[in-house]
RNA sequence: GUGGGUGUAGCUCAGGUGGUUAGAGCGUCUGGUUGUGGCCCAGAAGGUCGGGGGUUCAAGUCUCCUCACUCACCCCA
């Protein structure tokens, strides 16, 4: 048997990597245009870090995260998301104390032992950013226009923004508390999952898809009711932002997190068609003042998102590969294969994309091959006399003599070939 | 993690009730007259039928296990 790739780890082969390099270099303008710099951070970091910000009692934690135990005897673990290293490093960089508001983007691998399915692998890619320092309704609204402008850059449409508040620490607190008295109450009709929620995560059963939950659902209390004013006057800021910058969004009352820092502002962009199946978020952010105090710094506000580029790729049009070279070279015959190579590499240097065959193969196998691959000239190689040369525009289907000092003046346009052979 | 579906050439797929050298299209390669592409034509290469056990005179076809992919749930972005 030959060796095999990991079970959801995948390779991304050239014909695809065109789509994810657009991907990437969107997000990186869009991020730019809104003041933020990106960040790499390292793939590995300590296990504790994830264990204090993300959760003991998260599945992620719990039985999703990579880790191990190095040489040296530290708990390592594959990063399994990227805020909470990105808080490790605005925090270690003591990056607060040299400006009021820290604006970070990020893109790079995950990693997570789930099941693979669509969308979902085990290495997957996220692109995140997270604005560290400003509590204000504004930067969380500025943060969804800046995720909006770059799904909307992707010529992504069909999408839904939902968005809800979960209030400061102690409205969630009292809140769940009633909830799960709620609950408690009615746990004879609740689903088999819901209730193993109700231990572990009670505010996950608000996003239960299952049928029998939801009637129950209907009648819960509702969080809205035990936010405070601020945490009010403070989402309606939100609300009101989205309306003057023509974002269309929903609100939506059973959208929760399961880890305790998040706060406030909530959001998440579904997608509307079923093209990811029930993998439908294709961004989720938020407001998480609590995260900064779990890593041991002073209490600092933020906000961020991170989507999944497995995602969005699902979602875009397949885009035709532009490895495509301007000139082709072919050789006459197998001993001007050198000559070949000399040619390539002069207009290489000159900035020409250039490919050939020097595999010795027929004339009309080398032209099967320059016509496949999109070139606009063919230039032959021979071994005669080196001073003229003969090209070939492949989308005219002309053929010329020039000289050899003015082929890159023609192929680039400058000059047109003054004579015809054909 | 739970439950379903699928797994045959590089790709997309055919292969009733088990029976001789496993097929097609696309792609690749070589040709179709003396050195030149895209269309067309011909030929060739390429498969231990995901892997391993079992039943049988005989298994791509039945059975068990395993792996991978996929869908739903779970969880999440």
């Amino acid at each position: 048997m030959t060796v095999r790739s990991i079970r959801g780890m995948n390779d991304i082969l050239p014909h695809a990597v065109q789509a994810w390099r657009q991907l990437e270099t969107q997000f990186r303008d869009i991020c730019e245009l809104h003041g933020y710099g990106e960040v790499r951070l390292p793939v590995v970091e300590k296990t504790e870090l994830f264990h204090r910000t993300i959760g003991d009692t998260t599945d992620i934690v719990e039985k999703e995260m990579y880790s191990f135990v190095d040489k040296g005897g530290d708990a390592l673990t594959l990063r399994p998301e990227g805020t909470a290293a990105t808080a490790r490093a605005f925090l270690e960089h003591n990056a607060g104390a040299e400006e009021p508001v820290t604006k970070w983007f990020y893109m790079g691998s995950m990693y997570r032992r789930e099941r693979p399915a669509r969308g979902r692998y085990r290495q997957f890619h996220q692109i995140g950013a997270e604005c560290f320092g400003d509590p204000s309704p504004y930067a969380d609204a500025e943060l969804m226009a800046l995720a909006c402008a770059y799904l909307k850059s992707l010529g992504l449409h069909q999408l839904e923004v939902r968005i809800n508040s979960l209030g400061s620490s102690s409205a969630r607190t009292a809140y769940l508390s009633v909830l799960k008295e709620y609950f408690q109450a009615h746990r004879g009709s609740l689903s088999e999952d819901s209730l193993r929620r109700l231990e572990s995560n009670p505010m996950r059963i608000l996003d239960s898809k299952s049928p029998e939950d939801q009637a129950l659902l209907a009648q819960a209390p509702r969080l809205s009711q035990y936010l405070s004013e601020e945490d009010t006057d403070h989402f309606k800021t939100v609300q009101s932002c989205m309306d003057s910058l023509g974002l269309a969004y929903v609100i939506d009352p059973h959208l929760v997190r399961g880890l305790d820092y998040y706060s406030r502002t909530l959001f998440e962009v579904h997608d509307c068609t079923d093209a990811l199946g029930a993998q439908s978020a294709v961004c989720g952010g938020g407001r998480y003042d609590g995260l900064i105090p779990l890593l041991g710094g002073k209490p600092t506000p933020a906000v961020g998102f991170a989507m999944g580029l497995e995602r969005l790729l699902a979602l875009m049009p397949d885009s035709p590969s532009a490895r495509t070279p301007t000139v082709f070279v072919v050789s006459r015959s197998p001993s001007a294969r050198r000559e070949a190579l000399q040619i390539s590499s002069n207009l290489r240097a000159l900035g020409f994309s250039v490919d050939g065959d020097y595999r010795g193969t027929s004339v009309k196998s080398q032209m099967r091959r320059a016509s496949k691959s999109g070139a606009t000239w063919v230039v032959f190689a021979t071994d005669g006399d080196q001073n003229v040369i003969e090209i070939k525009n492949m989308e005219q289907g002309e053929q010329h003599t020039v000289a050899t000092e003015q082929l890159p003046q023609v192929i680039s346009g400058q000059r047109p070939p003054n004579s015809s052979t054909e």
